[in-house]
DNA sequence: GTTTTACTTGTTATATCATAACAAAATTCT
DNA sequence: AGAATTTTGTTATGATATAACAAGTAAAAC
């Protein structure tokens, strides 16, 4: 399973990504009063496995193949929880839930989308958020929440192929 | 900076703003050899005259009244037709149609969303566009499109409501 | 350590958003 | 008019998400 995850830029081992954010969550649960139950957990891990994101029922179908129930309400409610805990983000565009790379800091999910091999890589630039900030602030606008998906071509599609398609 | 924004929070005529989105549409769609047919055209109204945005089954209905034909193929070509022309815009993170007040200037659509009274006002921040272009460049990354939807409250609703709901 | 409480999960049903596939009609081109 | 193209009608289905209520489980209070 190591070969699938053509999923960034940077090598890296997955699996200790993996473990990485699972830690991560623990620790951020414990401190938080929250439970991390098995199939929250399972359906982090899952979506960290994939490292791209995972549709709702893409991730169901995972569960239910491990005994858990297979109902919609299973899975969304895992989704909720890890969203309400800031451990994944939903991809607005594509209906689609990623593990959060900095679920410990607080950050806003900024997410650059290849239109060929639809790996995304999340980025966090601070200086952008602070315009975002400052601009809708001059509209009287309070700020709580950014939605920001680009889409485009990353670097080895965009060397690969001009017009070919996926 | 000057106050490009220019629609939601100030006030205007808005039949003023309708026909002068529906002028500029029918220029662009001969300029560019497009029809814009009976349906189009009057989706693309409703989608002003809401001036919100509108789900695109609420859109069907209003159709579907009208005497327009009332399956979702209807209202989601006439959609695809608009969005193709850069007429409106579809806040993903609403699953909602928006009419695009720029539509005659190439632009990025950027909006604030109020979490309280849902009114979305349309922003575009040039400079904020070129600083994302040259970050995703850095990473090899070339943009194509963005997603870019802001949500907290807007004047009116900061004021008024701390904690309560719409 | 049992009761009470809060939280989590199971289950059924349904709401909401969107597209496939093919037929019919209208428009445009020659 | 006839052919080609585009648009619309129609039926069916796929994909995403939530409501509502019952049952189970873990934590807190006693």
């Amino acid at each position: 399973m190591k070969h699938e995850d053509a999923h960034q830029h940077v090598h890296h081992n997955h699996n200790d990504c993996i473990e990485s954010a699972l830690s991560t969550a623990e620790a951020l649960c414990i401190q938080q009063g929250q439970r991390l139950t098995k199939v929250r957990r399972r359906a982090l891990e899952l979506i960290w496995e994939s490292h791209r994101p995972l549709g709702a029922y893409q991730l169901l179908a995972k569960l239910a193949e491990e005994g858990f129930n297979s109902a919609p309400p299973t899975v969304y409610r895992a989704l909720d929880f890890l969203l309400g805990a800031g451990l994944i983000h939903k991809v607005e565009s594509m209906n689609a839930y990623l593990g959060c790379a900095h679920a410990d800091k607080a950050h806003k999910g900024y997410f650059l989308i290849c239109d060929e091999c639809h790996n995304v890589m999340e980025f966090d630039y601070q200086d952008i958020h602070a315009a975002l900030v400052e601009k809708a602030a001059r509209q009287g606008f309070e700020l709580r929440a950014e939605t920001i998906e680009l889409t485009g071509l990353c670097e080895k599609c965009k060397g690969k192929s001009v017009g070919a398609s996926a």
